[in-house]
Order: structure tokens, then sequence, then C-alpha cells
RNA sequence: GGGCCGUUAGCUCAGUUGGUUAGAGCGCAGCUCUGAUAAAGCUGAGGUCCGUGGUUCGAAUCCACGACGGCCCA
């Protein structure tokens, strides 16, 4: 008959390589399938939308930190028996993707594309897409990541374009949707308009500009100018106004011939010596008209140039007075609009001078400053030129720095909307809780959504333009456009829904009856994200199975940047389509640092790839940090925190792990061929009751969306089970006899193991993994195949036994006292000693004491433990004058306070003291910090005491005593000879000894002890044979020999 | 200028609904164990809980104001 057993523990694993082994084990058993179809039959679901991953590069190890949150969730709601979709997303339509072939094509400009060919650059994107999005799966494999993987959705995919156009419809139909001319920051490189979210936290970086202060010669006022400063000199080209604040003072500032207007407080501005001739309100500027400083240019014929007021304009920077040029700044056009000012535009799609601007014309708008400077000087207007340095917005993804231009783009607009986005907002569970803060604060603010990018590869904007009565219409769906098509279909038909394709197609005005063709732009990308909870689950064409699975009940993304991207694009969409919240609850993190707290960047080479930390750290140390952190704020990642992690909980784990394996093969230990005892061993009693709590403890955590909680309480598990349960349980697992209670600790300690293994199995799967097929699947074929598809395990109330736990807790405290009072004692914990003293903090405590209190003698190694009423027993006070002190107080007289002091009852100074009143000495009242006292611990005892517990131990050595410690220190020494020998733990041995008087006594005495301890089936007197393993060493001042041979 | 988050040991961070003398890991110092053994454990030093004021019998915790840092929005 076969012997069902554990296999050996490897007592130092290779964790990467077992997580290889793991993962190879996995595909070959298709272990995946299985989990996937788990619970095909499950009445209750549960439905997770995959935010989608930028399929653009490699993963680094940001990724896993949040993929690990999503496989945890799933993992636990999977081992709970909920039917899931498991779907993985990809992203991949956007300006990120075209930047990066772009990169790999060498291009420089949108026209390198054009003469590329659209067609054949989409189709480079797309295959980017595909390649990353492969790279990433196998990736997110040896995550150990379950998804099904076949079954990713991309959101270039032609159903999600599609439902985008369904939604865009519903937008124009509300009437919400619209074209805009607005200034907005604009990319010359990417030749697109730069949206305020994209803009808002990657794009500013601090940069330094040379920054004109020009006059503004004031028209009929001689010799008097206003004086303007500009961090952009290319848009004084467009100028059209000066703005003061009305309410500001002003002055006239005269140097030599000349006089200056600017702000009383920007004096510091002028540049030499000058004279305030008078001061004035702004109020008084409005409407003064000055010559613009270029007025010849055939773009500003015709343009009168007048001071407006405006209540923007600040004494923090510049003269007080601002530039305005309406078409090349956000505020300017806004203000333009309030004073109907000119529009001059002077840039065109890549930034350069169009028509119109004389020797500018043709010439890029960021290479212009010096000459602008040169021409300024020649005419007369330039003051002066400074090196200013601030935050400027950037491209956030090809750096290059943006420029303000009057743009016509499409917009949905919020008026209608932010208030409905607001109302289902509030219907979901934010964790952290702040989200729907920021969620709220963000749609405060939020400017009507610009849906448009004048670029090439994206989701191709279903809105055609007549060109010829203006009226714009948004095609719904491919049918519709089919229907509506009158040119181009066929040229289309066949292809994805993006350009160059779609641009083909050509539909009949329903106006005017002209032929209409598509705008030109394709969408933004979180168009494409946020209509993922539609257009992956058959919004279209199954409303049924979407009914199934909306909303979601879980979705979980890095915050920074989501409350203005994904999350609200999710909203949205959502509220516009069905007016409902799309998820019922999220879960977001915060960022990834590196292990010094700074950000990770390519560039800087601080960032971490995942490949290099997956086989460098493993996998489930990574995750399980992810698990441990605090989601909301930054985790700093490095190496040092993933040993770390190892070093603090999967090798203890691992450790007690081995530890079971290696005692259960030498005793045969079969969990199913005995059943377990009534557990009536405290100890037992007290770890299945931890066990219990635990698993409620966990289980309620990760319902909460609280990771770390649950991370810890297992942490605290592993440190009980592995410092107390086993440390405490040693002897009875070592032990030769197989008893009723080495069978109940077996039984216990494989519990506590086979449920703990499926606690930690969403977190930790391949460690979890290990851990099943060794300690279930080796003795057990009829056991669930994987941890992964066993059931999450149920606390057992009943079992719960808080006074114990308490009991124990105490038990432990007193433990840890006794050993800080053994070192002080200098006496180690082999020596035993007679008795220890505790006094708990309340009488209930005592009690509780009691029941554990054998626990406490073993661990302490003392004979009794007795309970102290009063400390005093123990330690005694000692009160000295503070002479220091009292002599530069009291002269003459304080040494005869600090004798009477000396004769005074030290406790009831020391009780004054510690009360902080003052003592009366003589009739002086001397004030606690007049008097020192000193603690001292009783002769015959070592006291330690800490949050309102003592405990002493009696540190005398009775001659009975003394013998027993020898007994065990020569035991020690044997032990440590068998180990200096190489032989097994299960080893019968032959010992010899010589020595004095003293020794020989102990060795007849403690024959039987020192026989069962080192498995010596002879202990033998005399000079051990030559094969024998020899110590020569002096134990308490004595000559001893010890020699050890097998058998 | 407005909003959100944070500030606890040298470092990284916990700290539940307010409750006695505030914890962990790392690091540091000193040890122990050697039948979990290239592991593990123990003991110790180290704190103005950012500051000020308030509420309370009692505040790291609640409130107000302020400082500093981070993020977001103007």
């Amino acid at each position: 008959m076969r012997v069902a057993m554990f296999t050996p523990v490897n007592p130092k694993p290779d964790f990467p390589a077992t997580e290889r082994a793991t993962l190879a084990w996995w595909r070959q058993t298709g272990m995946l399938q299985k989990y996937l179809h788990r619970n095909d039959r499950a009445q209750k679901r549960w439905s997770f939308v995959d935010g989608p991953i930028t399929a653009n590069n490699p993963m680094g190890v940001h990724h896993a930190w949040g993929r690990t949150y999503k496989d945890i969730w799933q993992r636990f709601k999977t081992m709970q028996g909920f039917k899931q979709r498991y779907q993985n997303g990809f992203d991949g339509q956007g300006l990120w993707v075209e930047v990066e072939v772009e990169k790999e094509l060498g291009f420089k400009s949108k026209r390198d594309i054009e003469s590329f060919g659209i067609d054949r650059f989409v189709e480079l994107c797309k295959e980017r897409v595909r390649k990353f999005a492969g790279v990433q799966t196998e990736q997110s494999i040896r995550l150990g990541y379950w998804m099904d993987w076949d079954n990713s959705y991309h959101t270039m995919a032609d159903e999600n374009n599609y439902t985008i156009w369904g939604f865009l419809k519903v937008c124009h139909e509300r009437g919400w949707l619209y074209e805009g001319t607005d200034v907005m920051p604009w990319c010359p490189r990417c030749g697109t308009g730069i949206s305020n979210q994209e803009i808002a936290t990657e794009g500013y970086v601090d940069v330094e500009h040379a920054s004109p202060y020009v006059r503004f010669p004031l028209e009929g006022r001689d010799g008097e100018s206003l004086l303007v400063w500009t961090t952009t000199p290319w848009t004084l080209s467009s100028n059209v106004a000066a703005a003061v604040h009305p309410e500001m003072t002003y002055v006239k500032a005269r140097q030599g011939n000349e006089a200056f207007y600017l702000a009383k407080g920007r004096l510091s501005a002028l540049r030499g010596e000058y004279t305030v001739e008078r001061e004035l309100k702004g109020a008084e500027l409005v409407g003064l008209r000055y010559r613009g400083p270029y007025d010849e240019l055939p773009a500003q014929k015709g343009v009168v140039h007048r001071v407006v007021p405006w209540d923007e304009v600040s004494e923090a920077e510049g003269t007080g007075i601002v530039h305005i040029a309406p078409a090349a700044g956000a505020e300017d056009f806004a203000l333009g609009k309030e004073h109907g000012l000119a529009v001059i535009a002077p840039l065109d799609d890549s930034g350069t001078f169009v028509e119109g601007f004389g020797w500018l014309t043709g010439k890029d708008a960021a290479q212009v400053p010096q000459e602008v400077f040169a021409d300024l000087r020649r005419k007369g207007l330039l003051y002066h030129v400074e090196q200013y340095r601030h935050r400027y917005p950037t491209c956030w993804r090809c750096g290059t720095e943006l420029v303000f231009r009057l743009v016509s783009e499409w917009f949905i607009s919020m008026k209608e909307l932010r208030g409905l986005i607001a109302d289902v907002t509030r219907k979901i569970k934010w964790v952290p809780e702040f989200g729907m803060e920021r969620e709220l604060d963000w749609l405060r603010n939020m400017d009507d959504w610009m849906i448009s990018k004048k670029r090439y590869w994206g989701l191709a904007l279903p809105i055609f333009k007549c060109a010829s009565c203006g009226q714009f219409e948004v095609i719904g769906s491919e049918t519709e456009l089919k229907q509506r098509a009158v040119e181009g279909w066929e040229r289309f038909e066949g292809h994805s829904p993006h350009r160059p394709w779609l641009d083909a197609v050509k539909i009949a005005c329903s106006k005017c009856g002209a032929k209409v063709s598509r705008i030109l732009d394709v969408g933004n990308p979180w168009l494409d994200a946020g209509i993922v909870p539609f257009s992956t689950l058959g919004y279209r064409n199954d409303r049924a199975h979407w009914q199934e699975w909306f909303p979601a009940d879980w979705i979980s993304e890095s915050f920074p940047g989501q409350f203005r991207n994904w999350f609200y694009s999710l909203l949205t969409m959502s509220t516009v389509l069905e007016n409902q919240e799309p998820f019922k609850s999220v879960f977001s993190y915060a960022l990834m640092r590196d292990e010094k707290g700074e950000e990770m960047h390519k560039s800087k080479g601080n960032a971490i790839w995942f490949d290099e930390a997956a086989e460098k750290a493993g996998v489930d140390a990574m995750r399980w940090l992810s698990f441990a952190c605090n989601p909301a704020a930054n985790l700093n990642f490095g190496y040092t925190t993933v040993d770390e992690v190892r070093r603090r909980f999967i090798i203890p784990l691992w450790n007690v792990y081995n530890f079971f394996v290696t005692y259960a093969r030498l005793d045969g230990f079969d969990p199913t061929k005995s059943s377990a005892p009534a557990a009536t061993a405290p100890l037992d009693r007290w770890i299945v009751s931890e066990l219990n709590t635990l698993v409620a403890d966990v289980t309620r955590s990760l319902e909460d969306f609280n990771p770390q909680d649950a991370a810890r309480r297992v942490e605290e598990f592993v440190e009980a089970l592995s410092n107390w349960y086993v440390r405490r349980s040693r002897r009875r697992f070592w032990k030769s006899e197989s008893d009723q209670d080495k069978l109940a600790a077996y039984h216990t300690l494989y519990e506590c193991l086979v449920t703990l293994t499926r606690v930690v199995a969403p977190a930790i799967p391949f460690l979890a993994e290990e851990l099943h097929q060794n300690l279930v699947r080796s003795v057990d074929a009829g056991a669930r195949e994987s941890v992964h598809m066993c059931d999450w395990p149920v606390a057992d109330q009943s079992k719960v036994d808080a006074g114990l736990a308490e009991a124990t807790q105490l038990a432990m405290r007193v433990a840890s006292l006794g050993r800080a009072a053994r070192s002080k004692a200098k006496v180690r914990v082999r020596q035993p000693l007679g008795a220890i003293l505790v006094r708990t903090k309340t009488p209930k405590e005592a009690e509780a004491l009691r029941r554990v209190a054998d626990q406490v003698l073993d661990e302490l190694n003392v004979k009794s433990l007795e309970l102290l009423a009063d400390e005093r027993q123990v330690v005694e006070h000692q009160v000295q004058a503070n002479l220091a002190l009292l002599g530069p107080k009291y002269g003459p007289q304080a040494q005869s306070l600090a004798a009477t002091l000396r004769q005074m009852d030290a406790t009831a100074v020391a009780s004054a003291v510690a009360a902080g009143q003052p003592v009366n000495v003589d009739g002086t009242e001397l004030l606690p910090a007049e008097i020192t006292v000193r603690q001292v611990d009783k002769p015959g005892f070592a006291v330690a005491s800490e949050g309102g517990y003592t405990v002493a131990v009696r540190t005398e050595l009775t001659p009975e005593l003394q013998r027993e410690g020898m007994a065990r220190e020569l035991v020690h020494r044997i032990q440590n000879l068998r180990k200096d020998a190489g032989f097994e733990i299960a080893d019968r041995i032959t010992t010899w000894y010589q020595g004095g008087a003293l020794m020989q006594e102990v060795m007849e005495r403690f024959a039987d002890f020192v026989k069962a301890e080192t498995l010596s089936l002879e202990l033998v007197r005399g000079e051990p044979p030559a094969d024998a393993k020899v110590e020569r060493a002096k134990v308490d001042g004595q000559e001893v020999v010890l020699g050890v041979r097998r058998g």
C-alpha cells in the first residue's frame, strides 16, 4: 500500500524558479480555463469592468501594482462562488501610440505622416498596439493575473468605436454637441489641441523665457508710454489691447524725456533713476489709445489699440499693464469677446506665422524672440529684456512647449450635464472616500469637454459638416452610415471605422442636399475608455446580457489623473446614455515611486521594468507588498522594500510550512487517516480561535475593499502562529511517543496552514498553490485540483474564544517581561529559576493568567508563577535630594534637607513625586524636580515593568536548580555535537561523558531527561571512542568531555 | 485665491467609534537559540504624535486657526 506522504520542503527556496514551475503546471493542466469556468452555473454574479491598459509599451512595476488589486478581488469573489467575466482590456487609439510610431519612423511632423500615407501609418499604429497587447498579456500571466486572455477587448475594436458613435448621436440629439471656437493650448509638433484634461498635471514644467518690457506709446501724448511685459514675445504681433485693473494704483514715472505708466507696486520693473510725477487709478487709463508694436503689419490693418479694464490684472509680476492678444491667450480671448476686440490669429497648426505678418510670415513662433527684440529695439519700443523663470505648459506626450492658438474644435457641453453627472457620482461608493469630493470638485470646474483632435489614429468622429449650409449631423451606427452614404461606401466597406477609409464616405446633407464629408478630426481617447461598460457588455446588440452585467460592481484604477480621465468619461457617458452609475464602487490607489520616493521615469533611469522585477524579486513578494501597503498613499517601490516583504512575511510562513512537513514526514502524519481529537490543549484552542477570527476579519476587510487591514491581520496571524504556537508546541512535535496530544497538535497546525493557504491564495497565488499541492493534494487525491478552485473559508464563530485570546495575549506579555527580567539579571533561559512573580493591572487579568500559566512557565523556564498583590514585595524606592537644585536655592540648609529626606519613607515620597506633588521636609516644601527617585529591585529579584504590568524573577539559584541547569547545558552541548556530526534529526546515538563529581551526579540523576532530549540510547561514562564526535569544554568551571556516535 | 490629501522614532509607515505608560519593520546597540538551522528569536536605546488655541474627566484621534509638503483647480 502506498503511503501518502508530504514532499520534503526546500528550506531555502528560489521563489522565482518555483513560480515559473507553477506557471508551467497551470498551463499544462489548463488550470486557468477551469478557474474561469468554475462558477459558470452560479446564480450570484460579480461584475468587474477592467479599465483598459495602454498597450503601447511593456509593463512597468507600477502596472503590476494595479493589476494585483484587480486580480485579488476577482480571485476572492471567485472563491466565494460569484460568476464573473474576467475580461481584460487594452487601450490603443490615440496620440500616445502615434507618437511612438512616429519615433520609430523618424518623423518630425504631420506632413511626414501625410506623405507616408495615413493608411500605412494607421496600420502601423494598430500593429504596435497588437504587439504590446501580446507583450503585456505574457507579462500579466507571469504576474499570476488570471484573466480570460483570449477574450480581451480593444478600444480600437469596431464595436467600441460604433458604440461611441451612438453616444455622440445622443449628445447631438440633446443639443450638447457643438463646434466651438476658442483659444486653447496647442502642440505645434503634434499639430493638435491639447484638452485641459491632458494639460492639467503632466504638462507644466519650469522653463525660462526671455521676457521683454515694451513701450506702447500713447496716442496724442508725446513721450508717454504704457509699459507692458510679456513672456511670449511672438504674441506682440497680434496685440490689440492693454488691460489694467481699474481699482489698482498706477503711476506716471519720468525717466529723462519720457514717461511711463505702470502699476505703483511694480516700479521695480524700471531700470535706472526715475521720479514719480503722479499717481492715478487704473480706471483713468481705460479708454486711452496707443500705437501697437506691429501696426505696420497687414494683419493689424484698421485695428484700434486701446486700454481696457480687467479685474484679473495683478501686481504679482510684470508691470500691472497686460498685453492682450485675443487669438493667442485663453483669457485674452474671453476678454476680447467682452470688449469686442479684434481677433488676430497669427499661427498655423504647426506654430508658424501665417500670411499677413510681414517678415514674420513663415517663421516658427518659438524661434522668433531675438528677432522680435531686435525689431522692437529698432523701432525704439524695447525697454528691457529679462530672463523669466515660470511654469509653462508643454505637450504631455512629446514635451514641446505649447502655444495658445485660436482653433475650432468639437465639444460636449457641460452646462446641463454637470449636475446630472454629479448626482450619479454621489450614488457610488468611493474608496478612499475622499474620491467622491475630488470627482465632484473636478465636475464643478470642468469646462466643456473637448473631444476632437486634429490627428490620424483614433476614433473617427462620426460628424459630417456641410460645407455649403453649415449644418452638421452625427451618424450613430454603421447601419445608419450605410443608409446615408451617397459615395465611397465601397471604398470603406471591409475596413475598420478609422481614417483614412472612413473619410471616403460622403452623405447628403439633410438640409440642403449637398454632398457632405466627415470632419477630419479624431476623438479624445477617453471616449474610447469611457464607453467600455457599454461596448464590452453588448449594449447595442444584446441588451439582456448588458443588463445582467451593468452597472459594474467594482472598478479599480490609480486615482491621480483618473478623476478627470477615466472616471470622468465613464460617468459622463453613462449619464448621457442611461442616467445611471456605470459602477457601484470604485477602488483607487496612489502613485508608485522609487525607493527614495521620487517619481519613476525612463529618462531618469530609476524606472523598474516588470520583467526584471519579477525574476529578481518574485511576483508573490511584489504582490504581497501591493496588498499590504496603504493604497491611498504613494508606494515607494524598490528591491530592498520587496526583500523586506519576503523576509518579514513570506519566509516565516514558508518556515512554518517547512516545520510542519518535516515532522509530519517523520511521524508519518496523514490528516486523512485520523480525525482531529477534540482540541483540549489551550494552545490548540487558542490558535484555532485566532484562525477563525482571522478568517472573519479578512473576509470583512476584503468586502470593504481594505487590503491593508486584511494583509496586516494575516501577518499578525503568521507571527502568532510562528512565534507562539509553533514555538510553544515544538516539544509536542518532537517527543518520541505518538499520543493524542501530538495528534491534536498536528491536526491543529494542519488546519491552520490549510485555511491560511486559502486566505492568502488571492494575494500570493503561487505560494498558495505550492502549499495546497503539498499539504492537501499530496494526501488527498480527491481534493480540489488547485487552491484557486477551493472555496473561500467561512469563519466558525463557535470556535472563537475571546477570553482565551486575551489570556494568551497576556501570557505573551508576561513572557516578554520575564525575558527582560532574566536578561537584566543575566540568567539565560536555559537555567531554570524558582519562580516568577506577576502583577497584572486587574484581578480579572490575574485570573485569566492562571489559565495559561503553564505556557508562561515553560516559555520562561521557571518552576512556579505567583501573583503579586503589591510590587513593593519586589522593588523598593530610593529617594535622593537633587543637590544641584537645592544648593543654589537653600544654601547651607540643603545638606540637612537631604539628610532628613533620606530618613523619610521612600515609598511615600516616591508616590508624591510621581503624582507631581511637593514633599514637606522639615517644614520646607520640596518640588518634585528637586527629588530624584530611583526604583531598585530588591535583593534576590530581577524586575521588569511596562504598561502597568510587573514581572519579577526570583534569581536565587538553589543547588537543585543549578544541577538542573547543568543538565540542560549538557543537553544543549550534546545537541550541538549531533548537529556538528551531521546526524539526522531522528538518528539514535550513544553518548560518552567525562567530568568532575558534579557532572557525574547530574548525568546520573538526569539520565532519562538527557537520553530523551538527545535521543541517546545509552550514556557511557568514560573516554569517547576514536570514531565519536567529541567536545572538550569547561562547564561551570569544570573540565568536561562529551562524545557522540550514531547507533 | 479655492478644494483635497498628508505631517507620528534616524528612515518607511500603522494607530479602529476619543480611554491608562503611542506601535511595527528597517537601521543602531547588546544578546539568545542552534531539532524551522546560511533560518529564527529576544532585549534595549530612540517620540514636544507639525504648531497654537478650543471641546472633554480624558485628544495622536474631534473642532478652529496657522506652518510646511504633495496633488488638483482657478
